[in-house]
DNA sequence: ATAAATATGTTAGTGGTGCATACAAAATTT
DNA sequence: AAATTTTGTATGCACCACTAACATATTTAT
């Protein structure tokens, strides 16, 4: 009865190390889902809004960056990229300094659907808010930082 | 430069909302790393080590209260468990009071896998220890079981 | 200047969530 | 007794994440 926390009816303890990592994910999860929600007549996901967001904000960016940015392989990348290409969300262009690279631009429908986002982003974020104070928000943001800031340092 | 954040190059601000969503989602996937590499030989998941967890301390549990606990679907879980049941981690057996439901337990290697994830388990949390202070990894925890705990008063 | 190493994008394949849908059987509620 | 709910199951779809291998272009080392 010291470390073990319930979930639900089931007892989740004894690994109090694992306590962290399983909230982590659980809070990621409900996220990932009310998210969905929010979105649904959207279709899009959270990763695919986060890259458009990057391409809006830095035009003609391009893959590797997203990738270094967002933590993600090459490959992963790459079938982001493909779906909102397909969609005519983005475009991909020619570098003119480096030809092993592409441009990443956002179309006049991915403007649409950003517009179309931005107010849903809103009240995703309300739902996030509404359980903080102002100051544990922050707080909340920045320890998050912490744990993927470091990722080099720790390995 | 009020509310922009930048990640390794490309810039990310705008939508502050959008920043606790993404920090969380970075963190997660920076943990979920960070456990393959460590569990790599176990070849076991942060999902299936948190189900069988739960089996090994609630012995005779159902699909369906390891789906309300960690918040996952019927479909879902089948999945998971499956997977379990098919490395011989666990086994399903017949329930004496609800003929419906089928009792999990874990069996004499699921018991060696926990054990040899226990050790592995400590390392994963000294990774994300190292990073906080005692009472900053208790706030965080905290903080981030209110996400996923209040779930349906959100909605 | 040539060779070696690195960076970028691409394709193909594998595995693991996560969900919707539909079905069947059993239990519970009305 | 009938309607509803619960549980497990099967199928199929979409997305994410990674490995491996390849080709091209750029940068660095020799």
């Amino acid at each position: 009865m010291k470390d073990a926390e319930t979930f639900a009816g089931l007892t989740a303890g004894r690994t109090l190390d694992h306590v962290l990592d399983l909230h982590l994910r659980l809070a990621q999860s409900a996220t990932q889902r009310r998210f969905s929600e929010i979105f649904s007549d959207l279709g899009i996901t959270q990763t695919q809004l986060t890259a458009m967001l990057l391409i809006a904000e830095n035009p003609g960016t391009s893959q590797a960056d997203i990738g270094r940015t967002l933590q993600m392989d090459r490959a992963t990348v790459m079938g982001i990229i493909n779906r909102l290409e397909g969609r005519g969300l983005i475009v991909r262009g020619q570098s003119a300094e480096d030809r092993r690279r592409q441009t990443l631009d956002i179309t006049e429908a991915g403007v649409a659907m950003l517009s179309a986002a931005h107010e849903r982003s809103g009240e995703l974020g309300r739902w996030l808010r509404e359980r903080f104070s102002e100051a544990e928000f922050h707080m909340l943001a920045a320890l998050l930082k912490r744990i993927h800031e470091v990722d080099i340092g720790g390995v």
